[in-house]
DNA sequence: GTGAAAGCGCTAACAA
DNA sequence: TTGTTAGCGCTTTCAC
């Protein structure tokens, strides 16, 4: 190659580092003969004699979980971007192949990893962390040198939708939290209890401890919907409890949202298919992956929050309590069946 | 390293390498530094010297298409099976990424390519082709050397999901098809065609050109549904259009299955989770992957089929008519609404 | 059975 | 500004 060009090896690698101190003819000379070999720079060679892999590498635990593909596919375009190439470890809850993917890691000499699953052992993180590996986390990880924390403000997202249901004129409003040893379940229950502390609401027996599957969902609306005094409108702590919600509030005749108001939370891509398509609270995987990669590449500076939003869709609308009363006429109960042609 | 184990590092190599010509004290001794020390061989280092990236890519066009994230996932599980990293690119169907995928590939110097966007230009698949790396594609692919093409059996599911339709007794079924520049989605329509066909069933007036979008499911519906004999079941080409046609048929008051039997093709995630969950023509990425990844390691022998399956849910019943005939007493044209408590 | 040494394809010092 | 050279961490001859 380099002869090809009739220069140094070493005048090769300047121009494709695209050092300014090459002769500019030279420098079409070279690319020249690039382009004509079909040349392309053996990646290995340059991380093995620069110390820099150029990759990084995220970890996520349950595959089925519908949250992480828009994770993995941020992650992977921001990587791309900077000039990094994305290594993926799933573990899948499993111990051993968490072991795994650690080892792959440390073998590949990524410049980084993101922990997206929930918990890592310490004697693994170790490892990591000795090698001076940059470490991203959502919401809590020891507290470490080159270890960053991204933190999700749960709050805002889940008190606009707590204040969307009130200012519909819901007043009982229930919840259906996800495992209470989840950080960022019981980080969205509290986000929810204090919101609707807030407003004067009281929700203390509306609180059904759901465990962020659809299964959990649907056990959480029978408990509610059992009640004396039973909420108008019902909060999920992840979307695939709100999809349960849903099946199990449809199986019982109930109409959403007319009978019922549901809102979500994740905005997995599911929920705008659903029907009605769901109203819930948007936790952007882009936008967590995005700070991930940045986090890793500059592991000295704190990553920036990612917000959540609400993202209104058809699954709520006013008590149907309030529309029977004076205050409003809505619309009658149930749409007319419209037959097309 | 090797100092530690009182060896040279060629020996220090052997062990790594399981080479069996090593005195078993000697091997303790290097595994017990080995562990001592926390070494991690380097894998660009070994990569460098033996021409072996250890390493497969995977190309896929659209990353919002919910059919790919079981795809990677079951690419990279069976990668890290047999001791490959995997790569991936998306293109969004842009060029000049996929441009930059293959570059990424090719410095990166991965020994396969999994094709699984649908179309990829000449001259790029000639710089793959060129350096001798394997590739493979789904369906259809130029015929070159070191490139294998998975063959999926879309005519198996089609067929029973036809059958089944036609054993509840529906005599009259529609199909919306994908785009005609699309293999996959004609492949599918020809299934159809000659499924029906088989079994004497006309269906010229009942195939709606989609385009594999909700929008285009809504479309379909809304043409199918205007025919003075209206189809009394519809297959989909794929889950998206089933989900748009599931939107548009209960907005206009029909419910599904009593009025309506829907059949959807690829079981994306996303189907269980429908009210009421669609059946469909399960299509596995798993499968896909797995045979593309052996494909890929094993150049010369031909990859094995991917067979399609019916998958029953709760979208495909009795047609309506038949129902009040004399033939049939299924259930009353609705379930009792049941009020829990 | 084990070690010494060459060399994989590059980059970075140092010379020129 | 350009070329020469050492060496990144490993595998693999080739002697021993």
């Amino acid at each position: 190659m380099a002869q090809a060009a009739g220069v140094s090896v070493a005048t090769v690698s300047r121009v494709i580092n695209k050092i300014p101190t090459v002769n500019a003819h030279l420098r079409k000379n070279v690319w020249e003969a690039i382009r004509k070999l079909g040349y392309v720079p053996n990646t290995q060679a340059r991380a093995l004699v620069s110390g820099r892999s150029k990759m990084l590498g995220v970890i996520i635990s349950d595959i089925t979980n519908p949250f992480f593909p828009e994770l993995i596919q941020g992650f992977e375009e921001k990587a791309v971007e900077v000039g990094y190439e994305t290594l993926i470890g799933s573990t899948n809850y499993d111990l051993h192949r968490m072991e795994l993917c650690v080892q792959r890691m440390l073998e590949r000499k990524v410049e980084g990893v993101a922990v997206m699953t929930f918990g890592i052992e310490e004697p693994l993180l170790d490892r990591l962390s000795s090698q001076g590996i940059p470490m991203v986390f959502i919401d809590v990880a020891p507290r470490k040198k080159n270890i960053s924390i991204i933190h999700v403000n749960y709050e805002s997202g889940i008190r606009e939708a707590v204040q969307h249901l009130a200012a519909l004129g819901h007043r009982r409003i229930g919840f259906i939290s996800g495992p209470q040893w989840l950080h960022s379940a019981t980080a969205r229950l509290n986000a929810f209890t204090s919101a609707t502390k807030n407003i004067g609401l009281r929700t203390e027996n509306y609180i059904f401890n759901g465990d962020h599957t659809a299964e959990g969902g649907k056990r959480g609306i029978e408990h509610l919907l059992s009640l004396k005094n039973p909420p108008t409108a019902i909060m999920c702590s992840n979307d695939l409890t709100a999809i349960g919600a849903m099946h199990s509030i449809s199986r019982t005749g109930l109409s959403i949202p007319h009978d019922i108001s549901l809102i979500g939370f994740d905005d997995i891509q599911i929920t705008e298919y659903m029907l009605p398509p769901l109203t819930t609270v948007r936790m952007s995987g882009r936008d967590i992956a995005a700070s991930a990669v940045s986090a890793l590449l500059n592991p000295g500076v704190a990553p920036k929050d990612v917000e959540t939003a609400l993202v209104v869709r058809q699954t709520t609308s006013v008590p149907s309590s309030s529309r029977s009363g004076t205050l409003q006429k809505v619309r009658s109960s149930k749409p007319p069946k419209r037959i097309i042609k």
